[in-house]
DNA sequence: CTACTTATTTTGAATGAGTCAAGATAAGAA
DNA sequence: TTCTTATCTTGACTCATTCAAAATAAGTAG
């Protein structure tokens, strides 16, 4: 569903105005699975050469508290931007170059997420982050 | 080990130079589990005024390369910092006060670790972050 | 114990992702 | 087509963290 016609029902869907500029914002993220904002605002200004920073950086605020983007920030990184919610997958992330890739959890629908004593606290997500070093920088070191 | 004698004894055998910041801000992160880089400052000024930012933030950042501290930074807060290193437990962090919480995995020594599908990388290391509400804020809305 | 080397620290400025605020614009309703 | 107000543009600002250069002090050698 990347087709423009999809993305404004979407939105529709989730009961936001549908503006130029959110449309290319999703449009965006749905394409460029895994970008950080600056590379969201650069696609978003190929067709779109005068939206604003600040109005990427509220559609995407928006969309990851209705829940249809997700975002990522690793320690370390900024934030980058995902539009496969809902299946809590989670992710690895490279040490060396940041490079991140989806994992399906292996333990079924909702992994780790009982926690040993939780203190009192309701949880409602367990986000998981696998750390380790990706096929192309394991290849430079040897 | 809270003794200035067991701190120094920490720094020697990681082949760090005793200096007093470093001893200073040792201290402050074992006496405050959790705390943010303001917290530990403002700690290690009780006792040492001339202490700069600079220097806490440095020793910091070579605690945690050395694996002497652990640094916990959840999305949307700023880095905080705990001595409890090399057990691999997770976190629980409220999503209305950031309060965060030590949690011990259920699953043995090394939950999660294995991704279903790793990419090909070489992963040393499942973080876990648990999503919820702390018992405070709990109570405030009902 | 004293001098020396250089890792650390201090000081103060700079960075940069992200936010705030006010006026201008345009989406959707009437 | 007009109107209301959510959204956007513009441009300044925040603040955790980093950078850089000169000053200091930890550990070492004499």
């Amino acid at each position: 569903m990347t087709s423009k016609a999809g993305i404004e029902q979407v939105l529709k869907e989730a009961s936001m105005r549908v503006t130029q500029p959110r449309v290319a914002v999703l449009a965006a993220v749905t394409a460029n699975p895994h970008a950080d904002t600056e590379t969201i605002i650069s696609a978003v200004h190929e067709e779109h050469p005068h939206v604003s920073h600040q109005a990427v950086y509220d559609s995407l605020k928006l969309f990851t508290s209705l829940g249809v983007v997700r975002q990522i920030q690793p320690q370390g990184h900024i934030a980058r931007y995902e539009t496969r919610v809902g299946d809590n997958h989670h992710h690895v992330v490279c040490r060396s170059c940041g490079h991140l890739a989806d994992v399906d959890c292996s333990v079924g629908a909702a992994p780790c997420l009982h926690a040993s004593d939780d203190h009192g606290f309701q949880i409602d997500e367990a986000e998981v982050i696998y750390w380790g070093k990706c096929p192309d920088c394991q290849a430079l070191n040897s």
